[in-house]
DNA sequence: TTCGATTTGTCGTTTATCCAACACATTGAT
DNA sequence: ATCAATGTGTTGGATAAACGACAAATCGAA
């Protein structure tokens, strides 16, 4: 994993090359969207998008994570605590997520936005339940997160396969207790 | 004179600083705008400021330059020569640019900004003039550039004394047999 | 005036970006 | 199947940008 850097010429060339893919994602498919492309789009040097990025999976995967990140931080972030009300707030982000790139036609990629949502869920499920139980024991924690993050996950698969015609608040509201039913922490 | 570079930060970083620098003049006089507004706006290191400006006052001088060459190469260059219809929009270009700098309040300035008008515009007349006359002694076409660039500068000067109420078409179009008179090339 | 705070230019070093070139896929048309 | 064109991923050397530090200048208030 890459550790943050705080340099400006590298945080501007990465919203340079996030941004333009975002862009080219409007207009194309994923499978036609090239690498030259995005450099040229971004008015950055091929060789450049390598020293930031594996290749162009790599750079949808870290896309993915960061438009998921802006849904979520965007909500529920004000009370920083794990009640009814935030999880049927992240609920909403990742539908509405899902509802976002399905018009963006990220097909074929299923397998891989469902892994970067739930690793995403992973991460600030730990974050927020570190907050709340301060001084806990670590993997108690970390195995709560994971749960949590597939149960939420497995909800949004499942509100999916219902059609859109359920509103995701009716949807998750008497299936909470099922999902934190065993949780610890909470 | 710097050459023109064509590297490609370069180029992207004179952007981003002429463009704040535009931003920054909208909001502030131009007495009370810093090299370190500039940079921090364009989130450039300020050491990166004095690799490309001599230092504030040349930027001025750039950006007007290059303001102005918008203006006048948005309209005319249709043509590519010089008939009446062209010293028209010319003038229409100048008289436009002097409006929307009254509005932006670079007081204290006006000799540079005049010097830089007529500047340009010399450059322009004579790319216009040697297109015409192919193969002409570049001497003669250099000296009547530099007419006519005094004569169409001191009528926009001439034209804003009178005050906005006189269309510039109306005030141009009368005046340009007496401007010509004398000149060549055209 | 004097003092402190801010701005201005400049410099040396480090780091990110550019560029041209390369071998190797992948694609598409004939 | 072949060939040309285009895209991929990597390299080494050149150059622009970032950074921290510095002395000098400018400004404003005590």
């Amino acid at each position: 994993m890459t550790q943050p850097k705080s340099d400006p010429r590298v945080l501007r060339t990465r919203r340079l090359i996030m941004d333009s893919f975002i862009e080219l994602s409007a207009k194309k498919e994923f499978k036609d969207i090239t690498v030259k492309d995005i450099t040229t789009e971004a008015m950055i040097n091929r060789a450049t998008f390598y020293y930031h990025f594996e290749d162009i999976y790599d750079l949808l995967e870290k896309a993915l994570s960061e438009v998921l990140l802006v849904n979520l931080n965007g909500d529920f972030y004000k009370n920083d605590k794990l009640d009814e009300e935030a999880f049927v707030s992240i609920f909403l982000a990742v539908t509405n997520f899902q509802k976002s790139l399905s018009n963006r036609c990220h097909r074929g990629y299923e397998d891989t936005i469902a892994r970067i949502i739930r690793e995403q869920l992973e991460i600030i499920f730990y974050k927020m339940l570190v907050k709340q139980n301060a001084g806990e024991e670590d993997e108690a924690l970390k195995l709560n997160a994971v749960i949590l993050s597939w149960g939420i996950y497995g909800a949004s698969v499942e509100w999916k396969r219902k059609g859109i015609d359920v509103q995701p608040e009716e949807f998750i509201k008497p299936a909470l207790p099922y999902l934190l039913s065993g949780i610890e922490y909470v």
